[in-house]
DNA sequence: GGTATAAAAAATATCGACATTTTCTATTTT
DNA sequence: AAAATAGAAAATGTCGATATTTTTTATACC
């Protein structure tokens, strides 16, 4: 997924960006930004672990000032840290810092998605519908989802959840929001091989959808709260029972 | 969540940093970053302003993969945007966007001030009643500030409501905080030339100071909602009223 | 043995030069 | 005259080389 880069073609309103966007043609920071991302998301670049720039301009075939910018710009989003004169580090991990993330991110997504249903017009509910509607069918598709299904599912889950935010006006609380999201998704990826193995996440995915087409902004709050603790008590465990993820002891 | 904090007890007080960090020598870059920030603020920059990199790398006295490199860090800010093969601009600004700042930051401070009344111990006592001992000095000192002084008045400002939510345990809602409270400094600075022509914030800041110290979190909600919303309206009138100052019709 | 010190190695930070892309401008076409 | 187009100018994006700083390793000292 994009995480933070946003393709603007399908934003209607005059909407002013924040942080990075791409156009057409790509480059070679984009690139590299991209994967380096996919690699921090994905675990291939451990928490806390330092980001070499001799080394890794070399694996993403880019030159070092291409290969910094593209590192900054992911400061932007908190993945990487950076230090003068001792260079960049992958973004550390802890189980405080997993908590502070669910709890930051349930007070920002319900109040973004009240006010996404509050405002929501009927191109958000044909928007809303469309994504609950992929989502559903790689939820159902499997009772495990195999490896391939995954990244399918990641990305699906990460557009339903966009879409149901979508309507809240305040670009601010939508932002901060997508980033403690994927901050969300690292940890999950971290430390989950697969979704879904003790919970079914699809029936909270439905009670979430139902309740924001219903505009039960009451029930709504309700689930969609459970919705982030559950996977904040299912990765959690993960973490604290796995040394190897969890650095701070 | 609540339900989740027994398992809290044994997580690790240790704090990891978020974004830039200096450290003891400097670099070339954290000075452009330095000062294009200020710049950007101050309004010497203007509100979606192209940056060119070939022409500001002589203005800053660097080399041209410095400065993005620079600019790429204040996108993490978003004082900056960037796109693909159209280089950098200064984040533009809007009505509807200074609404919505203080909006969310009304939200995220409160929030943090609350938290932080909750949590706080002596120490952060001590540090909230030295921050508020500096920004009295100078904002007793005179009836409206001389240039000099606006300066120094706002660096206090800013210690003292950094001071206030020091003790709030989210790191992510402290540095979402942050940003915002840049950004409404930002609009502040374009749109007015002093501090407390038509107010008196001093007695703001004063029940403020004064709620948190007696953990009085009813009152301090109350008293530091009015404090952010009474700087909106100052500056929403200005801005509104100043054509030069609103790029948005 | 542990600590301080100095040389060596590695890594960061930085710049200037160049290729590619966008933007501007003048000319041509409908 | 407006729109399309092509050439010129400017700006972005990119890399390799190099100075500076940090980290590691080896050596000497108490």
């Amino acid at each position: 997924m994009d995480g933070n880069i946003r393709f603007m073609d399908n934003i209607s309103k005059t909407e002013i960006p924040i942080g990075v966007v791409a156009s057409a043609t790509s480059t070679r920071v984009l690139e590299a930004l991209t994967q380096l991302r996919e690699d921090i998301i994905s675990g291939i670049l451990k928490p806390g672990e330092k980001l070499r720039v001799q080394h890794l301009k070399s694996k993403y075939g880019v030159g070092a000032a291409t290969l910094r910018e593209a590192l900054s710009l992911l400061v932007s989003e908190s993945l990487v840290t950076a230090t003068a004169q001792r260079g960049f580090n992958v973004a550390p991990i802890s189980l405080q810092d997993l908590k502070d993330i669910s709890e930051t991110r349930t007070m920002l997504e319900v109040q973004a998605a009240v006010e996404s249903v509050k405002h929501g017009d009927e191109e958000w509910e044909v928007q809303l519908i469309g994504a609950y509607h992929r989502l559903t069918k790689v939820e159902e598709g499997t009772e495990d989802l195999a490896n391939s299904s995954t990244a399918i599912w990641e990305q699906r889950n990460i557009e339903f959840h966009e879409a149901l935010v979508a309507a809240c006006p305040s670009r601010w609380i939508r932002q901060f929001r997508s980033i403690l999201h994927t901050h969300s998704e690292r940890y999950r990826r971290l430390s989950l091989q697969t979704v879904g193995v003790s919970r079914n996440v699809h029936i909270e995915h439905q009670e979430i959808f139902d309740a924001a087409m219903a505009r039960d902004t009451k029930t709504l709050v309700k689930v969609l709260t459970n919705h982030i603790d559950k996977t904040f008590d299912v990765v959690y465990q993960m973490v604290k029972e796995d040394p190897s993820l969890n650095p701070i002891t």
